[in-house]
DNA sequence: CTGAAAGCGCTTACAG
DNA sequence: CTGAAAGCGCTTACAG
């Protein structure tokens, strides 16, 4: 009954051209703006939209011009408040483009993955951004290229041959290890956990190379809890290595914020006795005390230059594929002192 | 060029009741996985269906069957990780549903959630989650019924005759306020911040009812900045009242967060000099040190609830709205201690 | 259990 | 600048 009822009264397209006494082609133009319309024209359709409350119909209408003005996001984890700064960045530029984002979690889990893709083509989306769940084969890529449908990655990335927005996780490694070195600390652990992607090697590989680089030993890399809750009880795997660390570079700042905790612990003096250096710089980390160096990463920034690049590429499905990876930078602050050995 | 080709080359409904040998209307059957059709015959098109790779294709799908499998999320904060835990727990539920989440962020702005909630119309969502921005008026919300968009109140309610999921934020209070009286405070604070709206009256309320209710003075209310980073120097504040409070209960754990940092940056023990109490229960909270004592309010579940909620209200649109108030707990950790005056 | 027909509300060429 | 016609790909009664 109610459907019927909210059927019958539907006020459509033609509706409008009759009270506006124009054809339906017409009326359609004039909702899409088209300069086609003459002004007096144009303002007599726009009274009978408004008299009759016409509500324009995405659904027809994107069934008849194929395409959506959708698109998809999916991301391994909505709760990590990185993701959701990633996903500010991007709504707020498809947004401003006029179009509307559908997001799915895949819990950075293969087969969930899959099936969010395959929902995400059967509801049409014009596009989607893809932080592509750990172990996602390039075969899978591939899949959603021969769909056709418009892709670009973030944060992590699988393919040399689709878009790409992310961060120079080395460069900010290095920043990292040259500012301890800058402190006199020779030997420096790298705490990391999580599935291991692109991101993953990326910042391993960038902390090897600069300590190699300055003669250091590139090995103390140590894997700790990926629960914040369990991470500060791993602090004394710092205290296990061959050689005593003076200091622990974070694979990102949730690391940091555990072992800080675990550093109180033990009754170690952050910035004094130990330097603890973190990585994405989180707003939790001007909150901490001491205050936590950090290597930002603006998630925000990356997830807007994503959403361009999709945007991008709709507009013109046969560009080469770029690569975009922003600039990170270190923000000094106290959680690092001089070597004390 | 591309577009006329993945035209042309679309498969449907049509092409694989051809290549089954079966009309279109049981081919259609046989997805939407209608016991009316014969095994023999189901299997057929399945086969077809696979050798075809035929997607379905929901906007045709939608347009005649006047619902779209999708709805609509608008909150006022995509960046607060608080948010991004109710939407966890939104889209866990919507997914297992079968359905989509459109998200939009109103910036807490009535105007843009005015704008956002048009958008959700047109998009031809089946429903909306409405998390409504501060200041939203209920006529507002009469519009939206008057549309027969079904919605769902969540964190804040303006209405009492829509579905709402929150939590009870005013025995949360009572939940900390109770506590602190039993380690002997006396003179509690109370830190606020942000817009006014419903959950936040109700925690001031809470407040004051508990505080009366033991005969304590309720009037020690002080506002702190927005944001976290600003917070630390307003730790002043608590100094400058008329009494000399013992203790400090804030109105989420960012307040926490940032007077903690303000507290140890004046020299005080948080837990033995200052007693400071959380709201919302983070995941740092646990991550803190002193490890900071915090009423949970658990937001991935009331996101859950809030989606339960509209999966009923779509089941039957004309059930009476229901509100359903979610418990807190208070978590208590390391932050409080016995009043010292 | 299956088929032929109508229609959801728009946009897109094509004429004029 | 405007109009008449066709069609996007499905689902829904209605017959059989």
């Amino acid at each position: 009954m109610l459907s019927a009822d909210r059927k019958k009264n539907r006020v459509t397209l033609l509706d409008v051209a009759r009270r506006a006494n124009v054809s339906r082609a017409t009326a359609s133009l004039v909702i899409r703006k088209s300069p086609l319309v003459g002004a007096e024209t144009r303002q007599r359709v726009e009274e009978a939209i408004q008299a009759l409350g016409y509500v324009y119909n995405m659904g027809a209408a994107r069934m008849r011009a194929e395409r959506s003005r959708t698109v998809g996001v999916v991301v391994p984890n909505l709760t990590n408040p990185f993701f959701g700064e990633l996903l500010s960045g991007i709504e707020a530029l498809i947004d401003s483009a006029g179009m509307v984002v559908i997001v799915a979690n895949s819990g950075d889990l293969v087969e969930r993955q899959d099936l969010v893709m395959r929902r995400m083509r059967e509801h049409g989306v014009d596009g989607v951004i893809l932080c592509p769940a750990a172990d996602t084969e390039p075969a899978f890529l591939d899949r959603i290229a021969e769909w056709e449908l418009p892709l670009v990655q973030t944060l992590r990335h699988i393919s040399e041959e689709i878009d790409y927005a992310g961060a120079d996780y080395a460069a900010g490694m290095r920043q990292a290890v040259d500012y301890l070195a800058s402190l006199d600390h020779e030997t420096i652990a790298f705490a990391v956990h999580g599935p291991m992607h692109s991101a993953y090697h990326e910042r391993i590989e960038g902390f090897r190379d600069a300590m190699r680089s300055l003669g250091l030993n590139a090995n103390m890399i140590l894997r700790v809890p990926d629960q914040l809750a369990q991470i500060a009880d791993a602090t004394h795997l710092l205290f296990e290595q061959t050689e005593q660390p003076t200091a622990v570079i974070c694979f990102n700042d949730v690391i940091a914020l555990g072992l800080s905790g675990g550093l109180y612990d033990r009754g170690l003096q952050v910035g004094r006795n130990f330097s603890l250096i973190g990585f994405d710089d989180v707003t939790d980390a001007e909150a901490l005390r001491p205050r936590l160096t950090s290597v930002s990463t603006a998630p925000v920034a990356i997830g807007e230059t994503a959403a361009q690049l999709l945007l991008d590429r709709l507009a013109d499905p046969a560009r080469p594929p770029r690569r975009v990876v922003q600039e990170t930078q270190l923000r000094v602050r106290q959680s690092c002192g001089p070597a004390t050995v």
